[in-house]
DNA sequence: CACTACATGTAACTAGTTACATGATTCG
DNA sequence: CGAATCATGTAACTAGTTACATGTAGTG
């Protein structure tokens, strides 16, 4: 269960409630991980049952108590060890591309406004991610800024480098998806002269 | 749920039992979406219960029976429509993108070794699509021949260009990714001289 | 007769989704 | 005082995973 990771990722930079977090995965910066409201308050009592985390109760007026969760050793053991561990890959399971797959039994323009679809909603991805790419490298993002206070200042650029490349990656593969898209596009409603 | 999506697509080609079908979907030829065995057979159940494939009980021997399930009109109708159906995005829940976004607190070797292994695979990965996307093109593969047998023979290189098309997203995603843990194989590693 | 392939299932579990539910605090 | 935001949960469900379980038929 990677949620796992993800939230000990977050945490790490810096102590957060569930709240918090909610907003981190819950809304649109769930950036590399994405986790409804459901998913995350329950996990996080679990993971502060196995030790790695520990809740920390704050009054927040008369009668509101928050829990500020951080990391603890045996939290950023466990974060580094699963790090630096390969994993299997997950199968492959892509709604679209099984929707393209039978295409020829679609109608052309159908099958082209799905197409067109996923393409705006592609590139949206890729600007987005590439402009959170930016915003890494400049180091301008708060998380990473917290991040950042704790380490040696030698380590800051390749820190935020590393993660900028994630968020490369991210916008490469939706650049890739956007363009296979395009030439489906064209496939589809090409009318090509009978070949000789 | 698209398993049921899958297995119609797969079933309109040619009528197949469970047990065909948990070796194309199970197997190394779950191309575009894998499913174990146990997930397979009661899915068969809800969907001929729900009217969109029949089953027909065939004899194989004195005691041994088996059930071909085809596609009925109601699943044909139920497959092509989700197929003209713009589908909203799957979350992003990338494990090794989670990984690499905390690769500043490995160790870079280990870190290199976890890239080292994904790159092997999307590269075996975007090999195998790359082939079977050529088989589909020469119509070689078993499964397209029976589904090209009963099309407009005017038809058939359309569809098979419309096939092969998605092996060649899936091998160009495979690509992307495998370039991308290469650049960051080479930023882990990196020592830059301090800039001026 | 042993081995492989054929054929079909179930049980227990983890992960993720959708929807509902409740109340406190702050700001205009 | 009303609205937005803070804050935390639960219930019911669907999808997917891992492992177990059982027996038949064909081939060498």
């Amino acid at each position: 269960m990677s949620l796992q990771h993800a939230l000990l990722g977050v945490l790490e930079a810096r102590p957060m409630s569930g709240y918090d977090l909610v907003q981190f995965f819950d809304g649109s910066s769930g950036w590399v991980w994405e986790a409804p409201q459901s998913q995350i308050y329950p996990t996080l009592r679990r993971m502060e049952q196995a030790g790695l985390i520990a809740g920390d109760d704050e009054q927040r007026g008369p009668r509101l108590t928050r829990t500020v969760y951080s990391v603890t050793d045996a939290g950023l053991d466990h974060l580094r060890t699963w790090l630096e561990t390969p994993g299997k890959p997950p199968p492959t399971r892509d709604p679209v591309l099984l929707q393209a797959l039978h295409f020829d039994m679609a109608d052309p323009e159908r099958a082209r406004a799905v197409l067109e679809q996923f393409i705006v909603e592609q590139d949206k991805a890729a600007e987005e991610a590439e402009a959170h790419r930016d915003r890494l490298l400049l180091k301008e993002t708060p998380l990473l800024r917290e991040r950042l206070s704790r380490r040696d200042p030698g380590e800051h650029e390749r820190i935020a480098r590393l993660k900028a490349h994630v968020f490369d990656g991210l916008a490469a593969v939706a650049r890739t998806r956007a363009q296979w898209a395009r030439d489906g596009q064209r496939l589809l409603t090409d009318e090509r002269p009978p070949e000789a």
